[in-house]
DNA sequence: CGAAAGTAGATGCAAAAACATCTAATTACG
DNA sequence: CGTAATTAGATGTTTTTGCATCTACTTTCG
């Protein structure tokens, strides 16, 4: 595979910095309202789109988590009581993580530090650009990397 | 400051899943070569660029880097002899960096599996999009972001 | 000039991440 | 059926990160 492009480059710095940056901001804000991390959104976000619930594993792979670390990660949203587990019926070996009333309260609380961050940082893009357009490519992108790793794991199995 | 438009969320969600995504797959294959981590990289262009060397500030701002986490990182950089430090003698409290030539041919290498990385995963975009202006409206949200930040020391000294 | 405030960088420590390994359960296959 | 290979998830360990603090030096300002 080729060397990439001077496009393709500057999308990858600005992808970093604008990451770091804003992760940084963000999780400084929360802690400052006493609300919980950053990446503990991810997982009630996922969860609260699911009523059924979702496994570990199936979040793992929709917000890219290290496994050990959710692993972890859910055991601290359950102390908290924001998230309820059951086991899976199907697999004894796995459980069904569902997102409780407070989890959703706190999701919430979240959001209206977060939302209006991502707002303030990215929101700039709109004012000279085409940010649909924009969204759209990345978004893309993410769906090629899905489709990939999916061809990965079928490789594996050959 | 409202909450963010669908596009501005979607653009912020890309960010935070082919960062996390490709940052872990990059690490990886440098790791799997015997090479450096990928935020080594980093510095190392940076110093590149600048004949003179760099501030361990300088760096910090450029790339983000967390200041205590750049300090041990420039220490193991100049261990392993990728980077240079000489006093800076305007200010006894600073000091300058200069990449070796150790650091520039490490730096080389790490590019030869880092470059193709990047565009096997970001370059995808240019089948069906616009790369450039992709490129050029995220590169503005940097330099807002940048601008922002410069706004915030002003006014720190007010 | 000299004390107070600010800045560059280092360092101790706590939280979080990655990595490896382990257990229990399931699936595949002779 | 029964054993080997897989998979879900937990857990022990190490590395990295972030935060707070510290030291040394500079700048500011009475």
């Amino acid at each position: 595979m080729a060397y990439p492009t001077k496009a393709v480059t500057g999308i990858w710095v600005a992808i970093n910095l604008l990451h770091r940056g804003l992760h940084r901001r963000i999780d400084a804000a929360l802690k400052a309202e006493g609300l919980p991390p950053l990446r503990w959104y991810d997982v009630l976000w996922e969860l609260e789109q699911e009523d059924a619930g979702l496994r570990p594993f199936e979040i793992e792979r929709l917000v890219i988590f290290e496994q050990s670390n959710l692993s972890r990660t859910v055991q601290r949203l359950i102390e908290d009581g924001l998230v309820s587990e059951k086991p899976f019926r199907q697999d004894g070996r796995g459980k069904v993580l569902q997102i409780t009333a407070k989890g959703r309260e706190t999701r919430a609380q979240m959001w209206r530090i977060y939302g209006p961050m991502i707002q303030a940082h990215i929101g700039e893009v709109e004012k000279a650009h085409d940010a649909d357009a924009v969204a759209t490519a990345l978004t893309a992108l993410i769906d090629f990397e899905r489709r990939a790793l999916r061809r990965e794991d079928e490789a594996d199995e050959a």
